[in-house]
DNA sequence: TGACCCATGTCAGGATTCTGACATAGATTG
DNA sequence: CAATCTATGTCAGAATCCTGACATGGGTCA
């Protein structure tokens, strides 16, 4: 194996850091939603519907970070298996609400509390100043990563 | 807009910010890199080389998240493209050690100074001392993340 | 009110990536 | 030494995702 010890300057780049933490947390979380015949990005959808009844296809694809098109297959998926419901139109504009059947209610349940595993792994090792000072410094890498933009 | 600033257990989630930052950062380099006429894949497959000369395919596709079919077709387009080098058969084993050519280095030296901006531009409102902890904590995440996938 | 601009939902096409599988080389173990 | 195990490179097919485009609804502003 190609595990030279030598120090290198990605090792040292907070960006590669990240990168491979999110990957790992992707890699733990399709890990333990496999087994429950769901994925990342469906259970993404679910979770968000659970804290914000309503959301429209749009909505969802920036909070599960894909495309509109992406979403709009998911939620039709969603929707034909009895996890969602849709209203057959639009009742404002051409927005379709999308709201959580007592069905989707019970299989995120069983998704959440997986993730929720996932994330106490994560956190193990870390004391709750820790926590919170993550929490700081991912909010201001963010904020500073979208100010120049272009937006 | 659906911007209401309702509470949500989601934008308490360290997961979730996690993924968001690490989005973001994706964005923010792609953007950049755009205008050069390279990828995200592609800049962090030269990094790696130039980093470690005579990686294989399977430790440079490890080193960028990709699988090794991705990173092969990549490989192909570069060393078409004159960017890299790998010899016609395997010195030792299977393995085709990969090499950077002078044009190679020097498309990247373009690209790295695209990306240090904005890794700079990342860490612009953190202090020195939250930078180096949110490397231990990143670390420490990576660390109890993969500890637990049965490997 | 009407023109303009932005956002939404949707469609089609193409590009990219992944899943599954195979044969082979090297290391490991008895 | 032989068998097994792991890792590599590669192939083919399928699934996924994105880019580009369109018509429509709503808000803004003259």
């Amino acid at each position: 194996m190609g595990q030279e010890g030598v120090g290198v300057d990605l090792e040292t780049s907070l960006g590669y850091l990240l990168k491979e933490a999110s990957s790992a947390l992707r890699a733990a979380m399709e890990q333990v939603l496999r087994p429950l015949g769901m994925s990342v990005t469906r259970y993404s959808c679910l979770e968000l519907l659970a804290q914000r009844p309503g959301l429209s296809n749009s909505e969802l694809a920036r909070g599960a970070f894909v495309t509109r098109q992406s979403m709009n297959v998911l939620l039709h998926a969603l929707e034909r298996e009895g996890d969602v419901t849709r209203p057959v139109e639009a009742p404002v504009g051409k927005v379709l609400p999308t709201r959580l059947t007592p069905r989707g209610r019970r299989s995120l349940e069983k998704a959440t509390v997986a993730v929720r595993s996932v994330e106490v792994r994560m956190l193990a090792g870390l004391t709750e100043a820790e926590q919170s000072g993550a929490f700081r410094i991912l909010q201001s890498m963010i904020r500073s990563l979208r100010d120049g933009d272009g937006s």
